[in-house]
DNA sequence: CTCCTCAGGTTACACGCGTTAACCAGCATC
DNA sequence: GATGCTGGTTAACGCGTGTAACCTGAGGAG
């Protein structure tokens, strides 16, 4: 009946079953490893057997629709927006995660509200959302998730979240950091990078306010300075970079600081001479930039934390909160 | 019965039938907007308030059992092999596959070998699988994948995968480019770097291999150099550099050719005097590092185009084979 | 009046799985 | 010989959907 002979049908475990001789009962009995019920090791062997040969694999949906909870962890962000630091980051939560028995899943899609976003994730009925832009939870959003069965939200934010467990992580803080650094150092015209990449700009406006409430305090200005992650966008702002009158800069994060500081370099203005410049995230290569690149490092926690954190909020609805360590500044040539 | 005052009864189409006071099938109607059965306008608005009111998902998982066949894209792959050129290919990708009602999700499992990690994958009945990284599908991992009922089978490659979906793309190209044009730049020794991290190895060796067969035709040598993304890392290589004995190297890509050039003009050595990089992923930064980095830019499909490809394979089971273009060497100033 | 049509709606089943009550054979105990 | 127990197996149900098949009543044609 099969129209495309290279879709044979799928094997399910009724297969399993029909070649070993049993019925399905058993043959759930012994790939389970149900304790309550004994099977004969002839048999287990017998089912063992028929499932390699045949490549059964159980169907992760239907298992989750039967239990009644799944085991999937959603993670909602773009590629790009996640940045060098946090890649390394993401990885090793998820392979946490994979030890805890969960499956960790990145998604992608570009949404035009948070309500919608959150049907799209609810559909997966994931067992937790966990989010690193905070605001993605809207209250309704997260009203939403927790009526389809959504066990935790966590939140990476600077203020709880309203029906989600927050991770407190303060991204003005940086900001703020970087700010003082450049105040000490004599700065007093600074230049706030924005970037225009998609996922990217609430964390902007965040770090923008934590550089306003340190200036405010201070005799000096912000500006803040739109700027695209594209050649075309980065030589522009280089070309009408003294019309700013700025003799600072805090670049956002450490990519769009060493974007900037080579196309200010082309154009003849001396970095930290002209202007200084400080990045985020201390990534691998902003020490040996030339001049090396000053930046906020901030310390996440740790991904096992995470992961622990997110188990106990699905299995007892409740966990300890958790603490990402305060941004420190990293001093070197640029500033 | 429930024990956790948080987590209310999941909210299924029942609860929104009994709300409007109509069976579960007509909602089902309402809601997938069936033509072929008609319902009043009044039931229908009936139906639809209730579904908002209650704030009602569809269970993905349950619909896709139901139809045999689910809308669930997988992309298997470490969030931080994913380079900064191809996280934005992804992220366009997602887009794409959103248009067509697919879901496309990421996963960064790490796998001792391909046939448990095509079985992890077979669990959650994906639509298709698509790897960037071809060899991941060995004969045996295909083969279940395909028992499991995944439809389509993606795979970036250089040859031709079997039973799957082969999207031509050879990284020994691009290692022959760097190469051809580092010996016609008079370069004689060769180095590759062969990064550390995860997820990598695979297009490194392809990478290298490319080197090695355009050099194979010349009087020069190719010496393979390991490098992990880190400061240690690279500062140790750069001190013992002048003992290799080496004129060129070929970074891998970017990022890697970026790092290992700072760490080697810190240690005084002059870049392309002393030894000529060339990097690859033509990445934005690239032009503006000093010296402005040589690279080896490649075109993949457009996300568009693969979009389209995995559509046809799911649903005719197989569609016309894609290209990407050939690699192109951008030279600039670091060679 | 009877028969048919047709809009509007419902019942029942299947998808693949885990679980639980029930059944059965065999063997020991009273 | 009836009763209980133990190891081994099975039929049956439910999870949330989509849909084929069936039902009902009203209106029109004969």
């Amino acid at each position: 009946m099969a129209k495309d002979p290279t879709t044979p049908a799928p094997v399910t475990s009724a297969d399993v079953a029909r070649l070993a001789g049993v019925s399905r009962a058993t043959v759930s009995f012994v790939l389970n490893g149900t304790q309550t019920h004994r099977v004969s090791d002839t048999t287990r062997a017998r089912v063992l057997d028929a499932a390699r040969q045949l490549g059964y694999v159980p169907h992760a949906a239907a298992r989750s629709l039967r239990a009644g909870r799944s085991n999937l962890v959603l993670m909602p962000a773009s590629v790009s927006a996640v940045g060098r630091l946090v890649s390394n980051w993401v990885d090793d939560l998820h392979s946490e995660l994979d030890r805890h028995g969960y499956i960790a899943v990145l998604h992608a899609g570009r949404f035009p509200d948070a309500v919608t976003a959150a049907r799209a994730w609810a559909e997966l009925r994931p067992a937790a959302v966990l989010a690193m832009d905070g605001d993605r939870f809207t209250p309704q959003a997260a009203d939403l998730l927790r009526r389809a069965g959504v066990q935790a939200l966590l939140a990476f934010a600077a203020e709880p979240v309203k029906g989600a467990h927050t991770v407190a992580f303060d991204h003005r803080r940086i900001g703020a950091a970087a700010a003082e650094h450049l105040i000490a150092r004599g700065r007093r015209g600074i230049g706030v990078v924005m970037p225009q990449e998609r996922g990217l700009d609430a964390f902007a406006r965040l770090r923008l306010a934590g550089v306003e409430s340190v200036v405010a305090r201070h005799m000096a200005t912000v500006t803040p300075v739109d700027l695209a992650y594209a050649r075309q966008s980065v030589t522009d702002l280089a070309k009408r970079w003294p019309s700013l009158g700025l003799d600072a800069v805090f670049a956002y994060n450490d990519e769009y600081a060493a974007l900037l500081m080579g196309a200010l370099q082309d154009e003849g203005i001396s970095v930290p001479d002209d202007v200084a410049v400080v990045g985020a995230d201390d990534l691998v290569p902003s020490a040996l930039l030339n001049p090396p690149l000053s930046t906020v490092r901030l310390d996440l926690p740790s991904p096992a934390e995470v992961a622990d954190t997110l188990h106990q909020l699905i299995e007892r609805g409740s966990a300890p909160v958790l603490h990402g360590m305060s941004p420190v500044l990293v001093h070197r040539g640029s500033s």
